[in-house]
DNA sequence: TAGATTGTTAATCGATTAACAATC
DNA sequence: TAGATTGTTAATCGATTAACAATC
């Protein structure tokens, strides 16, 4: 069932998503693509070249209903729905992962933190769930068959374990490790680095302090 | 000085001195744009066309050795020095991005905070510097001559404080609010938004559980 | 009706890949 | 020398933009 949209196309809906809710909660009911744009800093037609792809949303004329395009969106990314999450790694930035509500928010759940470190497993999290150890994974993702994890351990350490996540049933890896993952053309990955953003901005600053 | 090399390409220099870096911890001196490409899912065509931006780093026949290359990336960034930047929230992203060692260990420094909140104003982060208001940024950004700054603060909030950032000075913004923020042109901005990330990857995601 | 804006087609633009001479 | 791999050119591929008929 591998769609034939362009991944581009995909990777820029959660951001028309964000927009578009925020324009509802500033009361707006009726968008157009030339008002998005506008927000986004994206040209009119890609927005309503992007969309085509998956329905014809708006009205000539008036544009596009901000609720009904939302939904819309929803469906087409599958987040009409919550997913649940597992999280490995509960050093500093897995602990900041765990604590940050944005996730739950936004309906993601993380359901499942582990960490190889004995002195951690056991605690908890959050006051709710207990941190697992690293060898619990295959078990307990394939009882829960959870499809997304996000993986916050040394960059040493996260091809192992997404090696591991990934004969567990795992589809879908965040990984805050700054290393590449290989893994099978099934499985979706996306990288969080903010290092890598900043060294890509700082080629366009001029030295002055 | 606008450069006329492609920012996709300038995009991918960071990921490419990452896996240099792991390399050279691993041992290797030399290594080819075959292997670069093999780790990082890229062909070597793509890596071989991107380094032939900046210079000819490599010789026929035996490829790129490591820590040459590594320098000459540095220097294209313009890492070679160390950054300061600034942080703007203190609340639990704030905080978790004030406490993460991955900035400091790779050559940014996080010199000023700053915080609206006069619940938080005047507290100690990380043992060393106090959080500030928010007011004081002109003052404290043009004194210090900071060119780098990030965005912890709620969405409705970031706006306003890019708009004071940019007055200040501030020509790299590092936006963790999920919002996208209207600049001018000669400012950089990236954005951190996870579940963006993670919105993008159900949509490959088959229903189960 | 007149004005606005969609959805789509064709044209343009830019990025990736293939191929290979040069050369280590 | 023979084998390997670069740097670069030309060919291909794909994404963005411009333009406009359809229509609300």
């Amino acid at each position: 069932m591998a769609s034939n949209i362009p991944d581009i196309v995909i990777s820029r809906l959660p951001i028309y998503l964000r927009a578009l809710e925020r324009l509802a909660q500033e009361g707006y009911e009726v968008t157009s693509s030339l008002e998005l744009g506008k927000r986004l800093g994206i040209s009119s037609a890609q927005i309503r070249k992007d969309l085509s792809h998956f329905g014809g949303f708006g009205k000539q004329g008036t544009g596009y209903r901000i609720a009904f395009l939302t939904e819309q969106l929803r469906q087409v990314l599958k987040i009409e729905r919550e997913w649940d999450v597992a999280l490995v790694g509960a050093g500093d930035l897995g602990n900041a992962i765990a604590h940050y509500k944005g996730f739950a928010n936004r309906g993601f759940h993380i359901v499942h933190i582990f960490d190889n470190d004995p002195g951690k497993v056991g605690k908890q999290i959050n006051g709710g769930f207990t941190i697992l150890p690293i060898q619990d994974i295959p078990r307990v993702i394939q009882e829960s068959g959870v499809r997304i994890a996000m993986i916050a351990v040394p960059a040493e350490a996260a091809q192992a374990v997404a090696d591991t996540l990934i004969a567990s049933g795992v589809k879908a890896i965040l990984n805050y490790a700054p290393i590449t993952l290989k893994t099978p053309p099934d499985v979706h990955v996306q990288y969080i680095d903010p290092v890598i953003h900043l060294q890509r901005m700082t080629f366009y600053l001029n030295y002055t302090p």
